[in-house]
Formats: structure tokens, C-alpha cells, sequence
RNA sequence: GCCCUCGUAGACGAAUGGUUAAGUCGCUGCGCUUUCAACGCGGAGGUUGCGGGUUCAAAUCCCGUCGAGGGAGCCA
């Protein structure tokens, strides 16, 4: 049997890195499997469901690489066919009407609460009589369809992480409801819980992954297969990311949307990369920087770990400067145009030699793509503030007249070259009888305003094909 | 309070009863460099949550305990 597996993200938020992992995961186990991977958005809330999340999670998958083979699928066009499910049940007598009022619902919570106990439904519309039924249809009440669950049974599974799990059936709430409230002849909105097995079923899912916090969802889901006379899939529930604080992460952490981190300048193979990481370990612990290929070939779920992950943005930044440093100058450069357009600068300017002379400079020192941005200021604005280090660099013996040099012997050189640019600094060290320290360093802070950053002669070569090397060297 | 799940350095995590408990991030020292970064070579950091038990031998199996996370919707 070929393996199917799903990601069915929920419309009501921007693509979310919990789910991001999650569809990680499906698309790792489906490809590893030769199977196939699903993509269908959850979208029956119609109240929180937004079309625009919709795009946003479309784009972030495929951003990231997650190619779906099926879908996306839609659940809010798919509702005869589960509105017919609920009609089975109905039929078959292990689903009813319940006129329970949610004040009802609401007060008999606060009475279970007060009492230490777990709240649940009682059940106590489940053999209602026809006269029952219509003294409450007279009172205007719009009843819900319930689901039996019956309080002896025992509902244990195998699962791919977790080894047997076991929920026994008064743990489960009570009769759950599968469709909201509407009128007897006329059904409601059917709800998670149904959807999702009518759809698993349907579209012939054979592994359930998805996060632990749906591990409760799953015996009642099981029940739900029993009922419709169907296979329960493999279940494979996967530890949460966490915030750094231990807890579920959620939006008030901050950063959540996959969205974000792309803004944010991180590379989807390196982000990618480190989801993959946070929960699974390859065979290969030594091996941590992979492509998503190469972690579908071992990936294993028995290699997922159970618990929870917290999320790390010191080793994010390391696995997204690795993918920055090795990536090909070309590759980068495209990158780094877009970070660079967006600072305003003027990338018409120049040339793309110039550009990738400028990104092979930059490339070592950059974390994020968006690190770019300030670190390439110094090329693209032709104005320049000095910095407090760099001024007391500049108020140091000797160094007008060093500077004063270079710039006199520059106008004699014609074809300025690296080795042309250290010869120059060599006869300013002769020249005026100083270090070779103070020439380097004097030159740094007039040509850029500081006195750290990368190789000197290079950023000097930069600067003196815009023609901004003769003025920085003349100021004072 | 109830149900489920999980605890290995600050973080991610390896080790399927058998050397001195891997590796990576972070931290730190040194080297390279005019400098920062990158890179290279070292270092520190652990009573495997805690307490019992089984065994020649326990991170691993059993019991208990504590802590943490998740869940308990006419949300998904």
C-alpha cells in the first residue's frame, strides 16, 4: 500500500513553524516512503478562516520546498460529503440530537470545576424521547449532533513515536459533538473531529503525523473510524516547539511565521534544516547541515525524539550562516540585491561584477541576509559619518600626513590593482617612517567611518571603482 | 484538582543492559588577520530530575516521587 500522508494547516493564521515542522516531517516520511504528500487547508471555522492566510501558507510551503503531490483541497467545499457521514452516524443510531443549551453546558462545567473534576458532558440527552424532543423544538432550542462515546470502552493505539498509547473512553468528555447547532431537519456545521476522519478516509491516508497536542483528538478520531466502518491510519504524534521559556509557542513569543523569518533574512534550505533538527536526529548525529533530500533518505520516525524542543535562535543563526557562507557568489549576490533594493540603495549604479566583488567581500561575516543591508552601507551612500573610534584613529601622530600621501601617490597610479594598492601603503610606511599598523588602520577609518570589518584592500577596491576612495582619503 | 505525555551540561540531542555518557550550538583560550568576522586547534561545562528495586553490570528494565509540557470547545 502506498504511503499518504497530510498536512492539513488551518486557515486562521499565517503558516505557523509548528506547522511548518509538522508538514517538514509528512513531507520527509512520504518521500522516504515513496508515497505521496496532501496538502489540505482546514477551513470549516468559516467565523476565523481568512483567504489570506490561505495564500500565506500556500507560499511558505512552497518557499521552504515542501512540494505537495495532491491539493490543495478545500474542507469548506467538501461539506455535503461530510454532512453525509454525520447522516451515517445518525442513521446508525451512534449519533443524536442534543438540545443541551450552552448556558446549560456552561453551568454544569462550573459545577464539575468546583468540584475537582475534569469537565464533561453527561450525556443526558441521549435517549430523549420524541415528545422530549418536540417540547424542546417548541422552546426554540437548535440542537447539535453528538457522537456516542461510551465511558467503558478502552482506545489504545500504536504510535510511530510514542509506543502504545491508551485512553480509556470517560476521559474523553463525554458524547463529543460533530456538528454545531442548527435545526432537526436542517444539519449544522460538522466539526474537526468528523471532518477530519471523513477526509483521512477519504482521500485514503495511511499516516496520521501531527503534533502532540492533537494526542487527545486521536481516540476520539479512532472511535470515529469504528463508526464509519473504516481503518484507523498509523498515528504519529511529534514533540512541540517550544519557546525558550519551556512552553508551547505561540504569537506573544514573537516570531512564529514562516513568513517572518524569511523577512527576517534567513535562507528556507537553512531554515528548513533547522526544523528538521528540532525533534529528529540523523543517523549521523555529526551530520547536521543536510538538504531536504538528503534527510528524506534517512528519515525514520523512530528517530523522532518525545519531548518537546525548544527553539533556538543561536543555532538557527549558526545553521543559516553555514548555508550563507557556502552558497555560490552568484546565488548570493541575487540575495543580497533584493536586501540592498530594500535599504534603498541604488544597485543600478554599479555593475555586477562590482556587486559580486562586493558579496564574495561581505559573504564570511553575515548571519542573516539582512545583515547586508548595514554592512554594505559604507559602498552605496556616498556621504559618511565616522565613528567615535575611528576619529581618535584619524587625530593620531602622523596620520594626516600619511593620508595626505596616499592620496598624492594615488593620482599618479593609472591602473589600480591589489598589489598596486599594497604597494602604495608600503611606500607610505617607508615614506613617513610609521607602522604598517597605523597606515592600515588610518585608512580603514577614513574610508569607512570604522575600524573593524572585513579585508581592507578590498573594500579600498570597491570604493575606488565608484571614484570614492580620493575624497574619503582627502578629507581633513 | 482530572486525563495524557515527557525529563541526558545553558540549548538541540546520541547511546536498543556492557570501555572513561557521542556530536552540534552557545561559552571560553590560542592561532591566523591592520581589525572584526570567517576559518583552524584546544578547554570548561553531567550525581542521565530525585529515591528505591532487579542485575555481575542500569541513562536504558520495574516501582515510587517530583517537576515540566499538552489536553479537557457548538475552535482547529
Amino acid at each position: 500500500m502506498t504511503v499518504r500522508v497530510r498536512i492539513a494547516p488551518s486557515p486562521t493564521g499565517n503558516l505557523h513553524i509548528g506547522t511548518a515542522r509538522t508538514a517538514v516531517f509528512n513531507w520527509l516520511f512520504a518521500r522516504h516512503n515513496q508515497g505521496q504528500f496532501i496538502l489540505r487547508v482546514e477551513d470549516t471555522d468559516l467565523e476565523r478562516s481568512r483567504p489570506e492566510y490561505t495564500q500565506n501558507i500556500v507560499a511558505g510551503l512552497t518557499w521552504l520546498g515542501l512540494t505537495w503531490d495532491e491539493g490543495p483541497f478545500f474542507q469548506s467545499e467538501r461539506m455535503d460529503l461530510y454532512r453525509q457521514a454525520v447522516q451515517t452516524l445518525l442513521d446508525k443510531g451512534l449519533a443524536y440530537h442534543c438540545y443541551t443549551t450552552p448556558a446549560e453546558l456552561e453551568a454544569m462545567r462550573a459545577a464539575q470545576e468546583a468540584n475537582n473534576e475534569a469537565p464533561r458532558y453527561d450525556n443526558r440527552h441521549r435517549n430523549l424521547t420524541a415528545e422530549q424532543k418536540a417540547a424542546f423544538e417548541a422552546e426554540g432550542r437548535k440542537p447539535v449532533i453528538r457522537f456516542r462515546i461510551e465511558d467503558d470502552r478502552v482506545i489504545s493505539w500504536k504510535d510511530l513515536v510514542r509506543g502504545q498509547v491508551t485512553w480509556q473512553g470517560k476521559d474523553l468528555g463525554g458524547d463529543m459533538v460533530i456538528a454545531r447547532a442548527a435545526s432537526s431537519t436542517e444539519m449544522g456545521q460538522p466539526l474537526y473531529n468528523m471532518v477530519v476522519v471523513v477526509d483521512d478516509i477519504d482521500m485514503k491516508i495511511t499516516q496520521v503525523i501531527r503534533g502532540e497536542d492533537h494526542i487527545g483528538n486521536t481516540p476520539k478520531q479512532i472511535l470515529l473510524y469504528e463508526a464509519l466502518g473504516a481503518t484507523s491510519p498509523e498515528f504519529s504524534h511529534t514533540p512541540l516547539i517550544l519557546s525558550p521559556a519551556g512552553k508551547k509557542l505561540s504569537k506573544r513569543d514573537g516570531v512564529t511565521s514562516i513568513s517572518e523569518f524569511q523577512e527576517m533574512g534567513f535562507v528556507a534550505p537553512a531554515l528548513v534544516n533547522y526544523m528538521t533538527l528540532l525533534g529528529w536526529s540523523p543517523t549521523d548525529p555529526a551530520k547536521e547541515l543536510f538538504t531536504l533530500a538528503e534527510a528524506a533518505e534517512d528519515f525514520e520516525m523512530q528517530r523522532v525524539t518525545k519531548a518537546g524542543a525548544k527553539f533556538d535562535w543561536d543555532k538557527l543563526d549558526w545553521i543559516n550562516s553555514q548555508y550563507l557562507h557556502t552558497m555560490p557568489i552568484p546565488e548570493l549576490t541575487d540575495h543580497l540585491i533584493g536586501v540592498w533594493k530594500k535599504a534603498g540603495y541604488d544597485t543600478e549604479a554599479v555593475t555586477r561584477p562590482w556587486l559580486e566583488q562586493l558579496t564574495t567581500l561581505l559573504a564570511p561575516s553575515l548571519t542573516r541576509l539582512n545583515n547586508a543591508a548595514e554592512q554594505a552601507q559604507v559602498f552605496f551612500t556616498q556621504d559618511l559619518t565616522l565613528g567615535e573610534e575611528a576619529l581618535a584613529q584619524l587625530q593620531q601622530a602622523n596620520v594626516p600626513e600619511v593620508l595626505t600621501f596616499i592620496a598624492a601617490q594615488l593620482k599618479e597610479t593609472s591602473d589600480f590593482t591589489a598589489d598596486a594598492a599594497k604597494e602604495l601603503i608600503n611606500q607610505a610606511v617607508k615614506a613617513q617612517g610609521v607602522k604598517k599598523g597605523l597606515v592600515m588602520r588610518s585608512l580603514r577609518a577614513t574610508l569607512t567611518g570604522e575600524v573593524h570589518g572585513p579585508d581592507l584592500i578590498e573594500t579600498w577596491s570597491l570604493l575606488q571603482q565608484r571614484g570614492w576612495d580620493r575624497s574619503r582619503l582627502e578629507r581633513g
